[in-house]
DNA sequence: AAACGGACCAACCGCTCACAG
DNA sequence: ACTGTGAGCGGTTGGTCCGTT
């Protein structure tokens, strides 16, 4: 374990930049042979490289797919919205990207995205604004958790893994593991499936600030701030504010994100345009005329189905 | 023109996970 | 059950480029 062996075993291998030699060298080997076993490559292709390093160079420049040049605003766009619930994911944001690489990715929020946010006065990890995570957000957000019993927990997590295992037959040594309530989306849509194929646990209240519930009331019987919504907020062990149920004043970004791409997708065959949820969008904007609070609970419910699509994908089953 | 510093990006490093023996 | 190996991922580094002084 540990070090990588290739990297142990063969210290005269050569490092540092890739010569053009090198470059076609492997490239004629990998359209000749396809991609089997890495470390034989260098071997097999007559390279001084280790197997690491010629997957490296394969993945991030030589393979054929890959997409050069600035990143457009969509792909910015989408990198942003993928990174505000995915984190540091490059692979999983790439995966999304056709023919970026993750270390394209991860170089670009690096070099620009990140301090772009910055700028905006956001908060590059939690993509909220910067005195709203400087301050202590749990004192601020005051989540409550109620339950009917009587328990307050303590935290979120307490509480969903509470519902969970009470609905589910996952283990709680998977539940803690696997660290599922903070990252993994396609986890937060599953809990919420299989807690209430509404969204919406009765016993689950969760109110985000207080002022805020004051002022809509409505909020509390679950239409403008449902359980996926909050769910989704809660990332990195933070409690965080929502974006997606306060859009009478400020419209979440992810929907009007996901507005303009169906747009753009209805004449443009661009990358999203193949999961089933940007369908289902661009059936939508057929279907309705205008952007009303109401197809914006609907895109709720489609932006999660979305990204259901996407995670299947990517991630890994829960076992 | 030279020196300097920041930005960018390719590549490396260290780690985890999966799997075979 | 344990160990070794390969693959993959994210963080970091170091070289190069480019703008500024």
């Amino acid at each position: 374990m540990g070090r990588h062996s290739c990297c142990v075993k063969h210290n005269k291998l050569k490092k540092g930049l890739w010569s053009p030699e090198e470059d076609e060298k492997l490239y004629n080997y990998i359209t000749r042979f396809g991609i089997g076993c890495w470390s034989s490559v260098p071997k097999l292709a007559g390279l001084q490289r280790c197997g690491k390093s010629c997957r490296l160079r394969w993945i991030n420049y030589l393979r054929p797919d890959l997409k050069r040049g600035m990143f457009s605003q969509e792909e910015e766009d989408l990198i942003v919205t993928l990174h505000e619930f995915l984190g540091n994911r490059w692979a999983q944001i790439a995966a999304q990207l056709p023919g970026r690489t993750d270390n394209d990715i991860k170089n670009f929020w690096n070099s620009y995205l990140k301090k772009k946010l910055i700028k905006q006065g956001l908060d590059p990890n939690t993509h909220k604004p910067m005195e709203e995570t400087e301050e202590n957000c749990t004192e601020k957000c005051s989540l409550q958790i109620l339950e009917p019993d009587g328990i307050t927990y303590s935290s979120i997590s307490d509480a969903m893994r509470q519902i969970f295992e009470e609905q589910t037959d996952i283990s709680r040594e998977n539940f803690v593991n696997k660290q599922m309530y903070e990252y993994d989306p396609l986890f937060l849509s599953e809990f919420q499936a299989k807690v209430d194929p509404n969204g919406y646990h009765p016993s689950f209240l969760i109110t985000h600030d207080q002022n805020q519930m004051e002022g809509n009331p409505n909020q509390n019987q679950g239409s403008g701030c449902d359980s996926f919504s909050s769910l989704m907020n809660f990332d990195h062990g933070n409690i965080m504010d929502t974006g997606f149920s306060n859009s009478s004043t400020s419209p979440s970004r992810i929907n009007s994100f996901l507005m303009n791409k169906a747009i753009e997708s209805s004449s443009n065959s661009s990358y999203m345009n193949s999961h089933a949820g940007f369908d289902q969008m661009n059936n939508l904007i057929e279907n309705e005329a205008a952007y009303s609070w109401d197809a914006e609970s609907k895109l709720d419910s489609i932006f999660q189905f979305q990204f259901s699509g996407i995670e299947t994908e990517e991630i890994k089953p829960i076992p």
